[in-house]
DNA sequence: ATGACAATCAGAGATTGA
Protein backbone atom coordinates (compact mmCIF):
# COMPACT_ATOMS: atom_id res chain seq x y z
CA UNK A 1 0.00 0.00 0.00
CA UNK A 2 1.57 3.22 -1.10
CA UNK A 3 0.33 6.03 1.32
CA UNK A 4 1.65 10.00 0.58
CA UNK A 5 1.35 13.50 2.60
CA UNK A 6 1.22 16.78 0.32
CA UNK A 7 0.42 20.21 1.96
CA UNK A 8 -1.04 21.26 -1.25
CA UNK A 9 -1.27 25.18 -1.06
CA UNK A 10 -4.65 25.83 -1.57
CA UNK A 11 -6.76 22.71 -3.40
CA UNK A 12 -8.00 25.61 -5.23
CA UNK A 13 -4.72 26.53 -7.18
CA UNK A 14 -3.45 23.00 -7.40
CA UNK A 15 -6.49 21.56 -9.16
CA UNK A 16 -4.45 20.87 -12.14
CA UNK A 17 -1.19 19.90 -10.66
CA UNK A 18 -2.67 17.58 -7.74
CA UNK A 19 -4.66 15.28 -10.41
CA UNK A 20 -1.51 15.27 -12.39
CA UNK A 21 0.40 14.10 -9.86
CA UNK A 22 -1.99 11.06 -8.28
CA UNK A 23 -2.12 9.63 -11.79
CA UNK A 24 1.26 9.85 -11.91
CA UNK A 25 1.91 8.68 -8.31
CA UNK A 26 -1.05 6.13 -8.23
CA UNK A 27 -1.09 6.30 -4.32
CA UNK A 28 -3.43 4.63 -2.38
CA UNK A 29 -4.12 6.85 0.22
CA UNK A 30 -3.03 10.93 0.33
CA UNK A 31 -3.27 12.79 3.43
CA UNK A 32 -3.58 16.15 2.39
CA UNK A 33 -2.75 19.55 4.13
CA UNK A 34 -3.60 23.12 3.44
CA UNK A 35 -6.69 22.71 1.25
CA UNK A 36 -7.96 26.24 2.70
CA UNK A 37 -11.27 25.49 1.24
CA UNK A 38 -14.87 24.48 3.31
CA UNK A 39 -16.09 21.25 2.94
CA UNK A 40 -18.66 22.16 0.69
CA UNK A 41 -16.43 23.89 -1.71
CA UNK A 42 -14.03 20.85 -1.59
CA UNK A 43 -13.90 19.38 -5.25
CA UNK A 44 -14.39 16.15 -4.27
CA UNK A 45 -15.48 14.49 -8.05
CA UNK A 46 -11.73 15.18 -9.05
CA UNK A 47 -10.76 12.43 -6.61
CA UNK A 48 -14.34 10.36 -6.54
CA UNK A 49 -13.80 10.15 -10.55
CA UNK A 50 -10.32 8.81 -9.86
CA UNK A 51 -11.52 5.62 -7.59
CA UNK A 52 -10.99 7.81 -4.26
CA UNK A 53 -13.09 8.12 -1.27
CA UNK A 54 -12.89 11.22 0.32
CA UNK A 55 -13.04 12.88 4.00
CA UNK A 56 -12.20 16.31 4.42
CA UNK A 57 -12.35 19.00 7.37
CA UNK A 58 -11.73 22.22 6.06
CA UNK A 59 -12.17 25.69 6.80
CA UNK A 60 -12.37 29.15 5.37
CA UNK A 61 -9.31 30.81 3.87
CA UNK A 62 -6.61 28.68 6.10
CA UNK A 63 -5.67 25.40 6.95
CA UNK A 64 -7.33 22.51 6.40
CA UNK A 65 -6.86 18.76 6.17
CA UNK A 66 -8.38 16.05 3.78
CA UNK A 67 -7.93 11.96 3.26
CA UNK A 68 -7.81 10.53 -0.03
CA UNK A 69 -8.42 6.83 -0.36
CA UNK A 70 -9.00 3.57 -2.68
CA UNK A 71 -9.94 1.61 0.20
CA UNK A 72 -12.61 2.47 2.66
CA UNK A 73 -11.93 4.69 5.07
CA UNK A 74 -14.15 3.64 8.55
CA UNK A 75 -14.49 5.60 11.84
CA UNK A 76 -13.33 9.08 10.78
CA UNK A 77 -12.75 11.88 13.41
CA UNK A 78 -12.39 15.66 13.22
CA UNK A 79 -10.37 18.39 14.75
CA UNK A 80 -7.06 17.09 17.44
CA UNK A 81 -8.71 16.18 21.13
CA UNK A 82 -7.59 18.59 23.96
CA UNK A 83 -9.09 21.81 23.34
CA UNK A 84 -12.39 22.36 22.58
CA UNK A 85 -11.92 26.13 21.99
CA UNK A 86 -9.76 25.34 18.71
CA UNK A 87 -11.53 26.10 15.61
CA UNK A 88 -8.77 25.62 13.37
CA UNK A 89 -8.49 22.59 10.93
CA UNK A 90 -5.28 20.55 11.33
CA UNK A 91 -6.30 17.60 11.93
CA UNK A 92 -8.02 14.28 10.75
CA UNK A 93 -8.01 10.83 11.37
CA UNK A 94 -9.35 7.53 9.89
CA UNK A 95 -9.22 3.49 9.72
CA UNK A 96 -7.94 2.39 5.90
CA UNK A 97 -9.59 -0.85 5.54
CA UNK A 98 -7.19 -2.62 3.10
CA UNK A 99 -6.08 -6.24 3.69
CA UNK A 100 -5.43 -5.06 7.04
CA UNK A 101 -6.20 -1.99 8.90
CA UNK A 102 -4.31 0.79 9.52
CA UNK A 103 -5.05 4.14 11.37
CA UNK A 104 -3.85 7.24 9.34
CA UNK A 105 -4.07 10.80 10.89
CA UNK A 106 -3.24 13.44 8.61
CA UNK A 107 -1.96 16.57 10.34
CA UNK A 108 -1.10 20.37 9.96
CA UNK A 109 0.98 21.46 13.06
CA UNK A 110 0.78 25.15 13.42
CA UNK A 111 3.93 27.30 12.02
CA UNK A 112 4.42 28.94 14.91
CA UNK A 113 5.77 32.16 14.15
CA UNK A 114 6.89 34.80 15.54
CA UNK A 115 8.92 33.60 18.31
CA UNK A 116 7.97 34.12 20.96
CA UNK A 117 4.73 35.22 20.63
CA UNK A 118 0.86 34.17 20.57
CA UNK A 119 1.00 31.88 17.75
CA UNK A 120 4.22 30.20 19.32
CA UNK A 121 2.52 29.40 22.39
CA UNK A 122 -0.20 27.91 20.28
CA UNK A 123 2.26 25.87 18.35
CA UNK A 124 3.79 24.57 21.33
CA UNK A 125 -0.08 23.37 22.98
CA UNK A 126 -0.58 21.71 19.77
CA UNK A 127 1.92 19.52 19.96
CA UNK A 128 1.34 18.87 23.84
CA UNK A 129 -2.10 17.67 22.44
CA UNK A 130 -0.69 15.83 19.50
CA UNK A 131 1.63 13.99 21.87
CA UNK A 132 -1.14 12.89 24.05
CA UNK A 133 -3.10 11.31 21.02
CA UNK A 134 0.33 9.85 20.03
CA UNK A 135 -0.19 7.97 23.39
CA UNK A 136 -3.10 6.86 22.46
CA UNK A 137 -2.44 5.40 18.98
CA UNK A 138 0.90 3.38 20.88
CA UNK A 139 -1.46 1.59 23.91
CA UNK A 140 -3.91 0.41 20.96
CA UNK A 141 -0.61 -1.98 19.67
CA UNK A 142 -2.05 -1.51 16.06
CA UNK A 143 -0.32 -0.06 12.92
CA UNK A 144 -0.80 3.09 12.91
CA UNK A 145 0.85 6.74 11.41
CA UNK A 146 0.67 10.51 11.58
CA UNK A 147 1.90 12.08 8.68
CA UNK A 148 1.38 15.33 7.56
CA UNK A 149 3.44 19.39 7.41
CA UNK A 150 4.80 19.09 10.89
CA UNK A 151 6.16 22.62 10.17
CA UNK A 152 9.53 20.93 12.17
CA UNK A 153 13.19 20.74 11.00
CA UNK A 154 14.08 17.93 13.04
CA UNK A 155 17.93 18.57 12.44
CA UNK A 156 20.20 20.87 10.75
CA UNK A 157 20.88 18.59 8.26
CA UNK A 158 17.56 19.25 7.07
CA UNK A 159 18.05 22.44 6.03
CA UNK A 160 19.94 23.93 3.31
CA UNK A 161 20.82 26.67 5.31
CA UNK A 162 20.42 25.82 8.99
CA UNK A 163 21.69 28.76 10.28
CA UNK A 164 19.29 30.96 8.13
CA UNK A 165 16.66 28.99 10.55
CA UNK A 166 17.71 29.20 13.99
CA UNK A 167 15.87 31.42 15.08
CA UNK A 168 12.58 30.47 13.62
CA UNK A 169 9.84 28.43 15.15
CA UNK A 170 10.41 25.37 12.70
CA UNK A 171 13.80 25.07 14.18
CA UNK A 172 13.76 26.46 17.69
CA UNK A 173 15.26 24.13 20.65
CA UNK A 174 12.18 24.04 21.96
CA UNK A 175 9.99 23.32 18.84
CA UNK A 176 12.79 20.55 18.26
CA UNK A 177 12.30 18.95 21.44
CA UNK A 178 8.88 19.04 21.60
CA UNK A 179 9.27 16.88 18.22
CA UNK A 180 11.38 14.52 19.66
CA UNK A 181 9.42 14.18 22.83
CA UNK A 182 6.78 12.33 20.21
CA UNK A 183 8.70 10.76 18.74
CA UNK A 184 10.81 9.12 21.77
CA UNK A 185 7.50 7.98 23.02
CA UNK A 186 8.35 5.08 20.17
CA UNK A 187 7.39 6.11 16.90
CA UNK A 188 9.95 5.42 13.89
CA UNK A 189 10.06 8.29 11.55
CA UNK A 190 9.73 6.62 7.79
CA UNK A 191 12.41 9.13 5.84
CA UNK A 192 15.45 8.99 8.05
CA UNK A 193 14.76 5.39 8.61
CA UNK A 194 15.48 4.49 5.07
CA UNK A 195 17.62 7.06 4.03
CA UNK A 196 20.18 9.10 5.54
CA UNK A 197 21.24 11.36 2.80
CA UNK A 198 21.10 15.23 3.37
CA UNK A 199 20.34 17.77 0.83
CA UNK A 200 16.68 15.77 0.93
CA UNK A 201 13.79 18.54 1.38
CA UNK A 202 10.20 18.91 1.46
CA UNK A 203 9.68 22.63 1.26
CA UNK A 204 11.32 24.59 -0.93
CA UNK A 205 10.02 28.61 -0.53
CA UNK A 206 8.27 30.56 -3.41
CA UNK A 207 11.47 33.20 -3.41
CA UNK A 208 14.25 33.98 -4.49
CA UNK A 209 14.68 31.48 -6.73
CA UNK A 210 14.91 28.42 -3.36
CA UNK A 211 14.28 25.56 -5.63
CA UNK A 212 16.55 26.21 -8.21
CA UNK A 213 19.55 26.33 -5.51
CA UNK A 214 18.01 23.81 -3.85
CA UNK A 215 17.60 25.83 -0.67
CA UNK A 216 15.05 23.85 0.99
CA UNK A 217 14.01 22.41 4.00
CA UNK A 218 12.40 18.75 5.27
CA UNK A 219 9.50 19.37 7.23
CA UNK A 220 7.00 17.01 6.18
CA UNK A 221 7.36 13.59 7.90
CA UNK A 222 5.60 9.91 8.49
CA UNK A 223 5.49 9.20 12.13
CA UNK A 224 4.83 5.35 12.51
CA UNK A 225 3.96 3.08 15.32
CA UNK A 226 5.92 0.20 15.91
CA UNK A 227 3.51 -2.07 14.30
CA UNK A 228 3.30 0.18 11.27
CA UNK A 229 6.96 0.60 11.03
CA UNK A 230 7.22 -3.19 10.85
CA UNK A 231 5.22 -3.08 7.67
CA UNK A 232 8.02 -0.05 5.96
CA UNK A 233 8.96 -1.21 3.20
CA UNK A 234 10.29 2.38 2.04
CA UNK A 235 9.83 6.15 1.84
CA UNK A 236 10.83 8.62 -0.64
CA UNK A 237 10.03 12.56 -1.61
CA UNK A 238 8.31 13.27 -5.42
CA UNK A 239 10.90 16.52 -5.08
CA UNK A 240 10.69 16.61 -8.83
CA UNK A 241 7.61 18.18 -8.82
CA UNK A 242 8.54 20.77 -7.28
CA UNK A 243 9.22 22.10 -11.04
CA UNK A 244 6.68 21.65 -12.58
CA UNK A 245 3.46 24.04 -13.68
CA UNK A 246 2.10 26.20 -10.88
CA UNK A 247 3.79 24.10 -7.72
CA UNK A 248 2.57 24.11 -4.19
CA UNK A 249 5.99 24.89 -2.31
CA UNK A 250 5.65 21.35 -0.62
CA UNK A 251 5.87 18.05 -2.71
CA UNK A 252 4.42 14.80 -1.40
CA UNK A 253 6.54 12.33 0.57
CA UNK A 254 5.21 8.75 0.22
CA UNK A 255 5.66 5.51 2.03
CA UNK A 256 5.32 1.82 0.64
CA UNK A 257 3.95 -0.59 3.07
CA UNK A 258 3.76 -4.16 3.36
CA UNK A 259 -0.30 -4.22 3.55
C1' DA B 1 18.21 44.87 7.15
C1' DT B 2 14.52 44.10 4.01
C1' DG B 3 12.00 41.90 0.49
C1' DA B 4 11.42 38.65 -2.66
C1' DC B 5 6.45 34.86 -3.86
C1' DA B 6 1.99 32.78 -3.60
C1' DA B 7 -2.83 32.07 -1.96
C1' DT B 8 -7.13 33.80 -0.01
C1' DC B 9 -10.95 36.94 0.32
C1' DA B 10 -12.59 40.44 -1.92
C1' DG B 11 -12.81 43.36 -5.28
C1' DA B 12 -7.45 46.86 -2.59
C1' DG B 13 -4.46 45.48 0.17
C1' DA B 14 -4.07 43.03 4.52
C1' DT B 15 -3.08 38.46 6.31
C1' DT B 16 -0.84 34.18 6.38
C1' DG B 17 2.65 31.23 5.37
C1' DA B 18 7.83 29.12 6.33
Amino acid sequence: MKIATFNINGIKARAAALPDWLDTAKPDVVLLQEIKSVDENFPRELFEDRGYNVETHGQKSFNGVAILSKFPLEDVQRGLPGDPEDEQARWIEATVMGDRAIRVCGLYLPNGNPVPGPKYDYKLAWMERLKTRAKGLLLQEEPALMAGDYNIIPQDEDAARPDAWQEDALARPESRAAYRRILNLGFTEAFRARNQAPDNYSFWDYQAGAWQRNDGIRIDHFLLTPQCADLLQNCHIDAQIRGYEKPSDHVPVCIELNA
